[in-house]
This record gives C-alpha cells, structure tokens and sequence, in this order.
DNA sequence: CCAAAAGTGTTCGAACTACACCCATGA
DNA sequence: TCATGGGTGTAGTTCGAACACTTTTGG
C-alpha cells in the first residue's frame, strides 16, 4: 500500500458491517431482518449491522453485532463485499462489508430478537430493502450457493438430525429448482459427509425416513464435491 | 445497517485499496511489484495501492491508482476482500480493500513504472512482501483461477492475436499445471469465444500456428465453461 | 525425406440424468 | 390391501483423460 506522504493528510471513514443472516426452517430458506427504528429510513426494511470500532476487525464487529441479536457466538461467518459508493447512505458515508452468516433458527435467542423486532422472511418474498441492501443479500445469496455446489451445505443451517427430504429441500431452496430425489442421494452419499443414525422420522411417512447427521470434519476437504483444479481442461 | 446512536459517535478509519496487478509475458504469469520508499519497511517489495478519498468509492479508488501506474484506464478491476486486522500495519490502523487487476503487459506505460521504481516478477518466484499482501496476492490468484474455470481467460491479458500455445500456456501459468494440447484445444473451440484469424506465427516452428483472437462478446454467457445451478445435483 | 511442431481422432471410464422399480407400513 | 412416501437399480448420454495418429513444412 502507497502512502505517499504522511497517514494525517488522508480522509477517515465511517465503517459499518452488515450481515446476511441465513436460516432454514419449515422447508423455506429464511433471512433475518428488521423494521430500521430511526431515521433515514426508519421503519424499513434493513439487514442487521453495526459500526466498526477502532480495535476490531470488520469480522470481529460482525461477529460481536450478531452475538448481539441472536445470543449465540461461533456462527459461520463470512466477509462477501464491501460496499463504498459514496452515496450509498443519504446524508452520511458510511461504508459497509457485508457478510454472510448461517445459524440454525432453533437455536438462537428468541428474546433479545423480539426486543429488536427482528423477523424470520422467506428469501422468495424479500420486502423492499433499505439503501443496497437488496445487492447485499444477492452477492450473499451467490456466495451460498457457490459454497453449496462446492461443498456439502447445511451443517450450519440444518438440525443436529435431518432426513435426506429435509437436505433436498435446502438445496432447492438454496438453488431454487428441483433436484431428482434418487440422485439427490446416491450424490450426496458418495460425498462421505453424513452418516445415518438409527432413528427414523415417522411424521411425514408410515414408513418412516432415517435421520442422518454430519460426520466431524475430519478431512479438511472431507465433505469437496469437486475434486482442485479447473474442471475442463 | 443499525446505528444505535449519532454517526458522529463512531470511530473513523484510514482507509486503503491496494491492486494485485497480474499480467502475461514471455510464458509466465507475472505480478506487478515496487520497493516501498517510506517507512515501516521502507526498501522491501510491496503491492501498488494508495488511499480512499472522501468522495470515491473503492472500485475508482483502485482505478485511480492503476491509471497513475500504468497510464491504462478500462482495466479489468475487482475488489477480492478487505483486510482489516486492527494490527496488519504496526503504528497506524489502516484497513484495506485488495484488487485483483489483468493488464496487457506490453500496454502499459513503460515510463510511470521506471518512475515509481515498480517491476513485473513472476508469481512463481515472489519475494518475500511487506504486511499481509502475500495473503492478498493468493486471494488474488484464487480469483483469478475461480474465474479461469468459469469463463475462458486471457481477454485482458494475452496480446490481441495469440496462439493456442500461447493460451494453453497462460492457463498452465495460472493453475500451475500441464494441460493435455488436444484436450485443451477441443474444449476452448467448443466454447466458441475466441476466432480464428487467417495469420500464422511461423517463429516457433516450421509450419507455422494460427493466431486466434476473442470474439466480440455479444452473448454476456458467450465464453462461460460452465453451466448454470449445481453442477453434480 | 525426416524431424518437429500443429492439429485431429479414437477409446475408455467416470459421473450426471431420467426414470422405472421395489420396500415398508399405517389406515 | 393399497396408497404413500422412502429408497434402490439401471440404461443412456455427456464429457473429460489419455494417447495414438495425421498434417505441414523448412532444412
């Protein structure tokens, strides 16, 4: 990095972070919003985020600002963009990175969400979002299903136990399209990333669909759907 | 983005871009380097960058830093990650946002590069770099091979007319790998981005190799590699 | 005519797709 | 026993990997 003369002769920013906050429940892929509770644009619709402080990094920030609203830490997180138009707020510069972060819905604190009026929104009927957080949650949105295609998703978003109908339905919702249930399988076997356990879920079938769990990560690279290189060539 | 308070309650940071320029030559994949001439670490080899002004966004701060570089404008230009640990330079905080740019070596101004001292070193012999731009620069290439083996490459950085040689072994540069000649022949016609001129490069063998050239990109998919949703799904 | 690089063809297997079929069980 | 979802099997096809083969041309 060029400095060409000394650090005090350049312009400071604000910098916030925003996060794309992923969930899955009830078969549809959710996200975590809330009605902004001042101006400008109170009332709207916003992605949950919070400035950065002088001793932390944008992942630390994002980390301490989702601790916050759902009570849990050691989220999967990930930094996706940083956004910087000069006017993307109205009035203020605020830059922002956006992040991705994937938490299981069961398991957050429903109370300190209530407190912030947070809501759960099925990703297919988004409201309109304040200032581009719209953008935001579409670069989040192509980061998960690059992930999903490169790796088995779902541990962070799934239950401890799932069926193989519960893992489609999240690839069809991370994906938006149908996948062949029979091949859905035999694939996602092949990845050695699950096991089966011996109960079976008795509510959506007589026969009854066998739960199935993650193995531990063993294998950094244990649950890779594509093997390195460039496919192609 | 959730600003409990006043804006004017929040830190305020020094904001940097720097640019992980790539560029093509004499078979290898070659990065864009200079000698710092100011301290901390003043001597040792360092990305080209610069600082965010109050009214750019990130995206023009990189340009505008490229454009004094190398004297090019339209440059092939993405943001890769920002990099904000609070102590990734000692004595002042400085966050900063990594570029990854493709340049056409033989385009650029010879001049303004003597001028700031800046030198292409191939990626495969990188000296030893100043903070934490060697992280930079494998982000950098991880994009750069991500985007390789998605869309045909070499548009921004092979001369206008080239051979299949010449193609395969950029390819061979940035994923550091051999590919098969004929195989790496069939798949790129069948993408059908690139033409056929009706010149040859008669200097590396005797009957002599036919330059090709990109087509014009009409279809915005024209040169994927890929089809769309999750492939193996 | 032959060496060497340019370019084409052929074969094999892995893996994705589509879809038919069997299985288990509660009403 | 049969309807319903759970789960398996199989045939066809596509596509990449490996490698043999043909073409061109200057010396």
């Amino acid at each position: 990095m060029s400095e060409q003369v000394s650090f005090y002769s350049h312009a400071k920013h604000l910098l916030a972070v925003d996060c794309v906050i992923f969930g899955y429940e009830q078969g549809e892929l959710k996200l975590l919003l809330y009605r902004r509770t001042f101006d400008p644009q109170k009332g709207n619709w916003s992605l949950i985020g919070g400035f950065l402080n002088e001793d932390e990094s944008l992942e630390d920030a994002a980390g301490r600002v989702l601790k916050q609203i759902t009570g849990l830490t050691n989220i999967f997180l990930q930094q996706v963009f940083t956004f910087s138009q000069p006017d993307r707020e109205p009035n203020v510069r605020v830059l922002s990175a956006a992040f991705v972060a994937l938490i299981r819905i069961d398991q957050q604190n429903q109370e300190s969400l209530e407190k912030l009026g947070a809501q759960w929104l099925s990703v297919t009927k988004l409201p309109e979002l304040i200032f581009d957080h719209h953008e935001m949650v579409d670069r989040a949105l192509a980061f998960l299903q690059n992930r999903a295609a490169h790796e088995l998703a779902g541990r962070e978003l799934l239950p401890e136990r799932f069926t193989f109908i519960q893992l489609r339905n999240l690839y069809e919702a991370i994906f938006q399209r149908a996948f062949d249930p029979g091949n859905f399988r035999k694939k996602v076997l092949s990845l050695n990333a699950i096991e089966r356990t011996n109960v079976k879920n008795k509510t959506e079938s007589k026969r009854g669909a066998y739960y199935y769990r993650f193995k531990k990560k063993s294998d950094p690279n244990g649950d890779r759907i594509f093997k390195a290189g460039a496919a192609g060539f």
